[in-house]
RNA sequence: GGGCUGAUAGAUCAGCGGAAGAUCGCCGCCUUCGCAAGGCGGAGGCCGCGGGUUCAAAUCCCGCUCAGUCCA
């Protein structure tokens, strides 16, 4: 292995420039000095740090500095520097134009998956480029081992290159590489070591040289050229690889550590992040230099997760924004730090201005979010407390099960658990494996495994829907066909009919052959393949007339482009960090579910519904075009992925110009006027950072009106008996709040006001202004009828105590009866007397009661009374129920109850 | 996307099949020159919503809604 890779690394630079090949004694690598004397590979753990209060570099460089070096020598040399709308020469720290992973963790993961494997061809060759990154896998490193930060900049320069040497390879990268930190960081050849090492990651392979000064790796040359694949004849750590169809040229130079070696701070925080570090030192008295730099570092990792949009979530990239947050609130709590989080991450901003000026443009939002989120935690924390202090009060100890459950249930960290435990006098330990304990107890869920597409080869099928989306009819010829139990599939050379996708649903209509209808009763897409399910078989071949359900498309595509001004609207009131998190479009409404951090209220609502309006009064043409990945990127950022990421080289694009472009493969009006108007008609939190609001266009939403004001009117006459309401203004709030009176939903209004309004007598008739005020009073009525019903009267109880009698034999007397009151509160009266014992019934069950000197068991015979019901009964020696079907046979059983009393009573006597 | 919790008085929560409770807060009285503390008394509950099981459900079961939390 060793022997075949070796020639990889035997590049015409080294021995050109008098490098010699050496074996590190300590690891066995193999590496390239000019230092004859060298003996040891220049990487940890072989060597320490020499670079600390001991730089070669010829003068100190800011991280601005550093970068500004890197860009112009390689713009110098011929790269490109990237530009794309919003984020300018980076793209964001989410990846959002990646499905598999949420954040962007190398410069190289801008250019994957589509340009790494080929399908897409480079947004320039070569390139250069400094990408913000955030990686958080050594989370516990960071502060601590003086070299780990969460945010840090991989700066790289990049060639993709379809054959060896098209553009360059490995000679040309070290040749740079060496240019570069010789002439421009002022590094002498001589401190310079490259270490021949193999590089495996992603599913990709490729030999790589690590370039290592003073101790220190300050870059990593790859030239990536092999995939995993289980038929490549390279074995590597067990798995198979073979030859990529692109030679990458993957370069990573760490921007921190390159500023950190030319200054020689004690830890790269001093260099990467020194005016946060003051700021923060300024605020604590507390000695804990890993907590300091943890929060200084984690500021910074917010400033461009929320900067460029993360909304924390208990989901996905929202998650690690939260996780994040927390930390640092616990940074600032164990450095005795008052001022909020807010304050530290605006300094980031202020500072993060001039060099990524976009961040700060979401200041608000961002302030907004990192308040909520702290009381948020505050909350957390707070009634875990109260939840450490209950177990400890009842079990006077606390296990590893209730640590377990008080993380990964109620969020409490352990070591809090321990701190507040130990205020309660209890000590005890977190066991070291805990993290682990917490994995073990998610490892078993396993994630959904994708429907494996089984890939028949299906002819493909033109849409004439992108064309022209208002086409309704169309002629074409069946080129597959297959018969199911209901009927057939067919496929055909071109179609008008859109399959489902995209949140979008498939046009339904007819294919007419020679005359006769045949109902399409949906259409799916797989591959280019458009297939429709039809009532009946229809031979390949055939000639047919296809015509589509223009009314029921005509409103999907209302409610789609209606979706894409809802969208432009919410985002313009409330920030960029309103990003699509799904739809689904209906006939009746259309979903939209974006991510924002708080619920929307009334308020905001009316202005999201007035903006969307205000766009389509200005009567805007969309534009409907196809353009190439890297084009479309350029012009429109990543604004575009929207609805999640497309696949392929060239990508569809609807732009609604001034106020909305996304890609987006479904049919739109051509002029946003079209929609005619737009009312939202719920809005919901379906979770934690993801909002829903629920829409209708058009005349779909004057159907909504309309049965709005049915509903009302409905409930009106419902209410006519006892409320006059006047103001008939405003109808669908007067819902909404009336609803809110009951917690329930609207849909269940008639329901429940149909039942406090026959459980709550009637008095006379009340004018009231509004449905709201009416359903309130009803409610207080209502209250104080229950109220009523559960007190009991003294006419009742008197008349109760007159016929008690006294029971031969013993000092008790009992008292048998119907009653119209509530049993439980004359009971409770009548049995305060000593000696009493009562069977009363409310005329759906027998309910025994006796006082508390009485010493006979009432549940002696409780179950008797309820058989003759037809039931059962039962309860406390001083308190029974009996009940069951039979009703009609009440007063038999009270009569049975009186005289089974009695038995008993006067048996036990003897 | 998956897992685990929770929803009871204004707040924090207990009760977990047999008359809805505690603590704090609120109101009134006693005490005081006044306030606080203390004593006594009182008001305040669709026990989240909808079904089911049972003689009997805040309590058990199933949906739903809302909230919290962990993991990828």
């Amino acid at each position: 292995m060793q022997n075949s890779m070796a020639k990889e690394y035997d590049l015409a630079f080294f021995h050109s420039h008098g490098y010699i090949r050496k074996k590190c004694p300590s690891c066995g690598n193999f590496f390239w000095t000019l230092n004859p004397d060298q003996q040891l590979c220049g990487d940890q753990p072989c060597v320490k740090f020499s670079f600390i209060g001991n730089p070669s570099a010829k003068r100190p460089l800011t991280l601005t500095e550093v970068r500004n070096a890197f860009l112009s020598f390689f713009e110098a040399h011929g790269h490109s520097r990237l530009n794309y709308p919003v984020t300018g020469p980076r793209c964001p720290v989410i990846a959002r134009w990646r499905s598999d992973i949420y954040l962007t963790i190398a410069s190289i993961a801008d250019f994957q998956p589509h340009v790494t494997s080929g399908v897409v061809p480079p947004p320039a060759n070569p390139l250069v480029i400094s990408q913000p990154c955030i990686r958080l896998n050594d989370l516990d490193e960071v502060g601590r081992s003086g070299r780990h930060l969460t945010l840090f900049e991989m700066m790289g320069h990049h060639a993709f290159n379809k054959h060896t040497d098209e553009v360059y390879w490995k000679e040309a990268t070290v040749a740079y590489c060496d240019e570069f930190f010789r002439t421009k960081i002022g590094i002498p050849g001589e401190a310079i070591t490259y270490k021949e090492q193999l590089w495996i990651g992603g599913g990709n392979a490729g030999p790589c040289v690590e370039v290592l000064a003073q101790g220190l790796e300050i870059a990593t040359l790859v030239f990536m050229n092999m995939k995993e694949d289980p038929k490549g004849a390279t074995i590597l750590e067990g798995k198979s690889y073979s030859p990529n169809p692109l030679n990458i040229v993957d370069t990573g130079y760490g921007l921190e550590r390159i500023a950190w070696f030319t200054t020689g701070t004690p830890t790269v925080y001093e260099t990467a992040i020194p005016t946060v570090l003051d700021y923060i030192q300024d605020y604590t008295t507390v000695q804990d230099l890993p907590s300091i730099y943890s929060l200084a570092d984690h500021s910074k990792c917010l400033a461009f997760m929320l900067g460029d949009g993360i909304v924390p979530s208990n989901v996905k990239a929202g998650y690690l924004a939260r996780l994040i947050i927390r930390r640092s609130l616990r940074f600032l709590e164990k450095l005795r730090i008052t001022i909020p989080l807010r304050e530290i991450v605006d300094l980031q901003l202020t500072l993060l201005q001039k060099d990524f000026p976009s961040l700060i443009l979401n200041q608000r939002q961002i302030d907004e979010i990192l308040d909520i989120e702290t009381e948020r935690f505050t909350d957390t924390l707070s009634k875990g407390e109260s939840l450490v202090r209950r177990i400890v009060n009842e079990k006077k100890t606390i296990d590893t099960s209730d640590l377990v459950l008080l993380y990964d249930t109620h969020g409490m960290p352990p070591d809090i658990v321990q701190t507040i435990a130990r205020t309660e006098g209890i000590t005890l330990e977190i066991p070291a494996n805990f993290d682990s304990m917490i994995a073990d107890l998610h490892s078993h869920e396993k994630p959904e495994e994708a429907a494996e597409e089984h890939h028949l080869d299906l002819p493909g099928t033109t849409p004439l829907y992108y064309q022209d989306p208002y086409i309704k009819e169309f002629e074409a010829t069946v080129l597959w066909a297959q018969p199911t139990p209901t009927g057939a599939q067919v496929i055909l050379d071109k179609t008008a009919f859109y399959p489902d996708g995209g949140g979008q649903p498939g046009d339904l209509g007819t294919l007419s052959v020679q005359g006769k209808g045949i109902t399409v009763t949906e259409v799916v897409k797989q591959g280019d393949a458009v297939i429709h399910q039809v009532s009946s078989m229809i031979p390949v071949g055939q000639h047919v007339h296809g015509r589509i359900d223009w009314t029921r498309r005509y409103t999907l595509m209302k409610h789609h482009t209606g979706t894409h001004v809802v969208n432009a609207a919410l985002r313009s009131l409330l920030g960029n960090h309103i990003w699509q998190a799904g739809s689904q479009l209906g006939l009746a409404d259309a979903r939209f579910d974006f991510s924002h951090y708080k619920a929307l209220d009334d308020e905001t609502i009316c202005a999201v519904e007035r903006k969307a309006n205000q766009y389509i009064e200005q009567a805007i043409a969309t534009q409907r075009f196809v353009l190439e990945r890297n084009e479309a990127e350029r012009r429109f950022g990543f604004r575009l992925y929207q609805g999640g990421v497309p696949p392929g080289d060239h990508i569809r694009v609807l732009n609604i110009p001034g106020v909305d472009v996304e890609a987006c493969g479904g049919t739109h009006l051509g002029n946003i006027k079209e929609i005619d108007h737009i009312r939202i008609l719920k809005v919901e939190r379906i979770q934690d950072g993801v909002d829903r609001l629920i829409f209708a266009a058009g005349e779909v939403a004057d159907h909504h009106q309309q049965a709005e004001e049915a509903l009302f009117h409905k409930l009106e006459h419902q209410l006519a008996s006892r409320y006059t309401i006047t103001d008939h203004a405003n109808i669908p709030q007067q819902l909404k709040d009336t609803a809110r009176i009951f917690s329930i939903p609207s849909e269940t209004l008639e329901k429940t006001l149909q039942r406090f309004s026959t459980e709550t007598p009637s008095t006379t008739v009340i004018s009231m202004r509004t449905l709201p005020e009416a359903a309130e009073h009803l409610f207080t009525q209502w209250k104080a009828a229950q109220k009523q019903k559960r007190t009991a009267s003294s006419d009742e109880i008197d008349q109760m105590k007159q016929s008690a009698v006294a029971i031969p034999g013993t000092s008790y007397r009992m008292s048998t009866g119907m009653c119209t009151g509530d049993v439980l509160a004359i009971a409770a009266v009548i049995t305060k007397e000593p000696g009493m014992i009562l069977h009363l019934s409310d005329g759906t069950k027998i309910t025994s009661a006796s006082s508390e000197d009485v010493t006979f068991d009432l549940r002696t015979v409780a179950p008797e009374i309820g058989k003759l019901l037809g039931g059962s009964g039962g309860g406390k020696p001083h308190l029974t129920q009996a009940g069951g079907p039979h009703r009609q046979r009440l007063q038999e059983a009270l009569s049975l109850a009186q005289r089974l009393t009695i038995e008993k009573l006067q048996k036990k006597e003897e």
